[in-house]
DNA sequence: CTCCAGGGATGAT
DNA sequence: ATCATCCATGGA
């Protein structure tokens, strides 16, 4: 049993792979069993260093190219980079307003990092994640990876890598139907054939401004804005794209505003564009993670919790 | 503008 | 054991 030990202060692991950012790592004992690009890994925190072990045949890049150097010292290099242990968290926290219901948040999601997940399986993978809960997206993820995906073994641990737009656009629609996707199946197909065509170029709009690249991502078959703003803000750094599902709606009404202002959706936006700053896309992030542990008790219900301001006024 | 699609986990009865 | 609810996009 070989392991490497990363250092990793001011992180969480479990928050970080358990907040709806991501959706393939398997809890396994006091780890998690998943891979990053097409590196499998076990890994488990303890206390300020992570614990990993890498698995598998040397990996392949999607070209086919043998990586350059699979050397063990560039490993935990990948690693730091994908858990984004880099992001001077203290920094970014300070940065949210200082309102209440931020505060909670912030606290309760101590060392939640958002990853840098790569492009195509996190597009992907949103696109599944349309009209879907947290645990259906994990299955649907789970049925695309074993079916289509590379199998690998980390010690006695198995992993599925996500398959390749290629893959994804050859499948046919019933298998993909198979794969519990329902009306998201064309979508996924569709937007697999872009991308592994190049009519669509992930990499390349990496340069874009924030506009641009939601208009390209918003163009792809089964991609709206929310879906849009999680692709950007999980996959391009885009730490400023804040998406709005029902659970982050329900807290912008609920305890941002009182129930006489008429917010429609397009003012909720435009507030959320503005009032939570820099890393607005961070602020969402804790905001979800904090309301959807604590259920839905609070955040159903009408009358049981007291919206905290009639307007945003502690600017 | 409204209505609907497909479906498994989750919680209520 | 049944029954309702959750969910975002796109097309009718």
């Amino acid at each position: 049993m070989k392991f490497t030990k990363i250092r990793a202060p001011d992180f969480d692991l479990e928050k970080t792979l358990d907040s709806g950012q991501v959706f393939h790592w398997e809890k396994n004992g006091d780890g998690f069993v998943g891979a990053i690009g097409n590196l499998p890994l076990y890994i488990e925190q303890r206390g300020e260093f992570l614990k990993v072990r890498f698995g598998g045949p040397p990996f392949r890049l999607r070209s086919g190219q043998a990586t350059p150097a699979r050397e063990p010292r560039v490993l935990p290099g990948i690693v730091a980079r994908y858990f984004a242990l880099d992001h001077p968290l203290a920094a970014i926290c300070d940065s949210f307003p200082k309102d209440s219901v931020m505060n909670a948040a912030r606290r309760f999601c101590r060392g939640l990092r958002i990853i840098r997940q790569p492009k195509w399986e996190c597009l992907a993978t949103f696109i599944c994640s349309s009209m879907k809960q947290v645990a259906h997206i994990r299955q649907i993820s789970l049925a695309l990876r074993e079916r289509f995906g590379a199998q690998r073994r980390i010690g006695t641990h198995i992993a599925y890598t996500f398959p390749s737009p290629r893959r994804l656009a050859r499948a046919s629609e019933k298998e993909l139907l198979e794969c519990k996707l329902g009306y998201r199946a064309k979508n996924l197909r569709e937007t697999a054939r872009l991308v592994s065509s190049g009519e669509a170029d992930l990499e390349a709009w990496s340069v874009l401004s924030d506009a641009d690249l939601r208009k390209h991502l918003c163009a792809l078959p089964g991609v709206g804005p929310k879906i849009a703003n999680c692709v950007m803000l999980f996959a391009y750094e885009r730490l400023r794209a804040f998406p709005i599902d029902v659970w982050i709606e329900r807290v912008l009404r609920q305890r941002y505003f009182s129930r006489r202002n008429k917010m429609t959706a397009q003012r909720l936006r435009q507030f959320s564009e503005t009032y939570f700053g820099e890393h607005g896309g961070y602020a969402q992030q804790y905001l979800f993670h904090h309301a959807r542990m604590n259920g839905r008790n609070w955040s159903r219900s009408r009358d049981s919790s007291t919206p905290l301001r009639s307007a945003p006024n502690d600017k």
